[in-house]
DNA sequence: TCCTAAGCGAGACGGTACGTCTTGTCTTCCA
DNA sequence: TGGAAGACAAGACGTACCGTCTCGCTTAGGA
């Protein structure tokens, strides 16, 4: 049914140390500095292994993700302030803190920019719907909703890489409400 | 006084070389791909003479970059609004405007990872300073003015990357407007 | 026992396929002149590979080498006038004339350096062990083992570059004499 | 009239620094090591000066040595027992036996490739041409003169390789008693 | 319980680009 | 204004990775 039945245990064992591996190699490194050649090496496993299960690395990186944006979407959709705002905040700002070594390394100012894209482009697609769905809602702007989008995807980005940088200095309750705080009036229309 | 007299002719005109090549190279296709031997092909200069001058491919942008950075600290200074605003935007989208295939190429959403982090340090650094030239004029935020600038660096860059992936679908004064409107009330802490 | 099982066949085509155009490129063109990047294109390989296998020009020319010396020594172990000279030389010339377009790229005045090297010592390596075994059997000479086993070598490779130079204008047999004509007493001691 | 008049002085000086620049490289290191830009470093001189009046390293080496063959013919002439032999070898051990450490880098094992054959040729040319005074004087022999003086040549090079390589355990006229012993009634041919 | 197809490790291989090095020419500057 | 300084074009070097491949060994899961 789902199409992810990996039958074969020693499949799913490979995948497992290949992540683990590239993870615990981006906690000590350079992402551009990694080579397959590291990966393999510290997952025990020969290079047609890699090759048989992904592309690339930053194939087997963004793979590796999926679980993480599918968090982000529990938590979006967990939200109790999800119906006044663009962005599910709150519950975002949770999330990372509980991760904060590993999301500095992924969305850090320093760092890997595929994340980055990847994080910007899914908070661009939230925002989007949120505002398409205010517009239903008879909203009137006569900036264009991608526009507005953007705006917000990439001012939250900005400031979750300022929080991360500069060693998380509020807590995530604290954060969320300064983050509101320069969004009001802003991005929302006003009524 | 300018500590910048390359003394011998070939030197300028040699760089020069490299540096029309590498931008006409980045306008026909993506900056990851091109080798330091298209550059010295396009140019029509020795391996030696690129590494002579420059550490790397990276090193040779930056540098060329150094006389547009200088031009947005000139529209900088020239906009009108500069008192009123965190951002002297209207001279920037002016600006990016009357070259906005190469600056399309250069900080659009598909353009250059290190470009774009390099304008939107550029952006931050000129936010922050406006931020704190209002704070000592009296101006109260419980917001760390750092968290303010990146918060106005990160959301311009981001409509300008969706601007110019549109084809610029307004003027840079409508977009302007469009701007300064999203940001209204928000990054500017209310009287 | 030989200790030389390079089980991977694929190693010892590649290894083959670098020596043949290695020796080939020899026979048209100045050693000095061939460049690593001649042999792989020769040879139809890749730059890595022929790295893999050997660490320089040289030493792919050497160990090449190595069997042309194994036949010199079975030659060696052949000749019957060998417990009568220093030098088993008239095993050496027959060996020499089947394949003297290759040994005068090799040897020949115009020579190779290192190959010229590796011969003298070769030859000086065996003129010494019969000279030894000679002093065991009570031969006597003031003058040192060593310095008898140089002037043997030097002169033989002096006199066979003159003989490859030349188009070899006597055959194997007659060169023989004439070059043991000229050792006659004089390397020997006399008895 | 000679048109060896180098008028110029400084021509003269800047020569000399650079002859005395790559003797002293010499004996520091390997001759194939030594670049271009090594000798006019040492020499405190320019690129452009170098080529000049060289056309390569060679040419700078080999034009140096002039003098030391000039040297060789002189002791040459001068040696007691030229007339009884194929090579005036007591004069040439004693000058070289004056400069041992010089000559050790030059024409030692170790020595420099095309100083050894320049010094084989002259020796060659040197037998070469007593020999057929020889020939000319009645003296017969199947043998080829051609022949019979890389033979003394190739012998006398290796022989005095043996003696430099080995800090010269014998004193020059020792040395010359053993050479001529070994090669009495053998390059000669019988009366 | 065996056996057979697959997954796997190992690493050879052809490529591509790198940054370094040296050569011999050619341009600029300076005395 | 003639020669020294050194910038330059050319291209080989040895290294580092890449993604493909060949090769036997191991091992799970079905017969």
């Amino acid at each position: 049914m789902t199409g992810k039945e990996d039958v074969d245990r020693r499949v799913k064992r490979t995948k497992g140390r290949l992540h683990s591996a590239l993870i615990s190699l981006i906690m000590e490194s350079d992402y551009d500095k990694i080579t397959v050649q590291d990966i393999i090496d510290r997952a025990d496993t020969g290079r047609s292994t890699f090759y048989s299960h992904y592309e690339t690395k930053d194939d087997l990186l963004i793979s590796g993700l999926d679980h993480l944006t599918a968090d982000i979407e529990l938590h979006m959709a967990a939200d109790p302030g999800a119906d006044d705002a663009i962005l599910p905040t709150l519950g975002i700002f949770h999330h990372i803190s509980e991760n904060h070594a590993l999301f500095k390394r992924l969305i850090g100012t320093r760092g890997i920019d595929i994340v980055h894209k990847a994080a910007f482009d899914t908070f661009t697609a939230i925002a989007l719907s949120a505002i398409e769905r205010r517009a239903a809602d008879g909203e009137q702007s006569e900036i264009p909703p991608e526009a507005r989008a953007v705006f917000a995807a990439g001012s939250f980005m900005a400031f979750i890489g300022w929080w991360l940088d500069n060693a998380m200095p509020y807590g995530p309750d604290k954060i969320n409400d300064m983050y509101r705080q320069m969004t009001e009036g802003s991005v929302r229309a006003r009524t």
